[in-house]
DNA sequence: ATTTGTATTGAACAGTGTTTAGTTAAATAA
DNA sequence: TTATTTAACTAAACACTGTTCAATACAAAT
């Protein structure tokens, strides 16, 4: 069985090629001009040859984002949780979300523009039973319910918070994302600001 | 001088039936089936005319989504003012907001998908000395302003919290519009959910 | 050595935004 | 009125795009 062994391992590295020219390209010339043909030109195979590997374009993109999009969130699960502060453990948490994605931004405006379908699908979407994505809000869950029983934060449904905080700062993050040119002081004056009125928001 | 105001007129005809048509097929098809060849084919001209009124296909969709999003930002601004209530105002004035959006779903992915240079530029920029979203920003800056003077908000940098305010709200809208499939309740208690935090974030 | 199966190619299809040479028609000047 | 200039418009072309598919090359199994 070794030989459909390695035929395998080599299908398996013809299909990361593809993926890692897509995320070079993705990163160095952004969402707009990533195409089959580059990804091709990148690996030097013919652009027939990928939609060996993928149903489409789409799925390349929604597969290279899942893999950024879950490191991402692999590093948000290993902040430490300060049970003291758990106020203080969303803010850090957030803030370090944002800052691993201002690290990759046309990764997250790939997660933006894809219209959800591909992507939200594969990121929301079951993965050992339960997404990456889930993981993290659910983290992000048992912080407040954390802060629940402590006192530090106000008796409230602990999932539809997680998401609001979640959505806001995708807000957020959106607009120091898109807009260009916006003064770096500027940017941490409205990151602050908003975790300002996030956390009294949610005190009690 | 009838003989170029009228030749100015048709002018003006033709370049608004082209913004017309690219408006009927942004909300017909949808924002990624917006070429110019259909708008051409819409109008019953050659595709090439189009260059004749418009640099590019990115300012025509500026225009339309500028045009669009400035009738939602003037109706905004038709909303009475509850001077005893600031904070109820602000919800008030942006649950309307999101309303307005949820109507021309394709026109708000327009906003969030054209990279805020074509747009944002457009639409951030001076209109009369001021933007329009400028304006609406500034309705929100008086009502924080107001609040704060009659003590139903805390003290802090107004400009800052406006920000604040369309952000995260921004970031609440882009769930609701590109996420599909979520139940109309659980729409509801979002928005409610988004409101109830802010509004205590803003609060003495 | 021949068959089988699959990885790969390159051309083709239908579409995209944009440019441009050439036509047409209307407004102005002689 | 005739000639000239100006502007709008067309059709074709260019350089792309994603995707499909018949033909091919090539390694493995018989």
């Amino acid at each position: 069985m070794g030989i459909t062994e390695r035929r395998e391992a080599e299908k398996e590295a013809v299909r990361n090629k593809i993926l890692y020219a897509a995320g070079k390209i993705l990163a160095r010339d952004g969402y707009e001009s990533l195409s089959i043909r580059k990804i091709a030109n990148e690996i030097e195979y013919s652009p027939g040859v990928i939609y060996h590997y993928f149903k489409d374009k789409a799925e390349i993109i929604a597969t290279v984002v899942e893999e950024g999009y879950g490191r991402i969130l692999q590093k948000l699960r290993e902040i430490p949780v300060d049970l003291e502060n758990p106020d203080k453990s969303i803010e850090n948490s957030m803030k370090a979300y944002i800052e691993l994605m201002l690290e990759t931004p046309e990764q997250f405006k790939a997660v933006l523009l894809n219209d959800t379908v591909g992507i939200a699908d594969k990121v929301n979407m079951l993965d050992e039973g339960i997404s990456k994505e889930r993981k993290s809000i659910q983290s992000l869950c048992r912080m407040i319910q954390h802060g629940i029983e402590i006192g530090k934060i106000r008796e409230m449904d602990i999932e539809l918070t997680a998401q609001i905080i979640w959505t806001s700062t995708h807000g957020l993050l959106s607009r120091l994302v898109l807009e260009k040119r916006i003064p770096k002081e500027q940017k941490e004056r409205l990151i602050d600001h908003h975790f300002n009125i996030l956390l009294k928001g949610l005190s009690k």
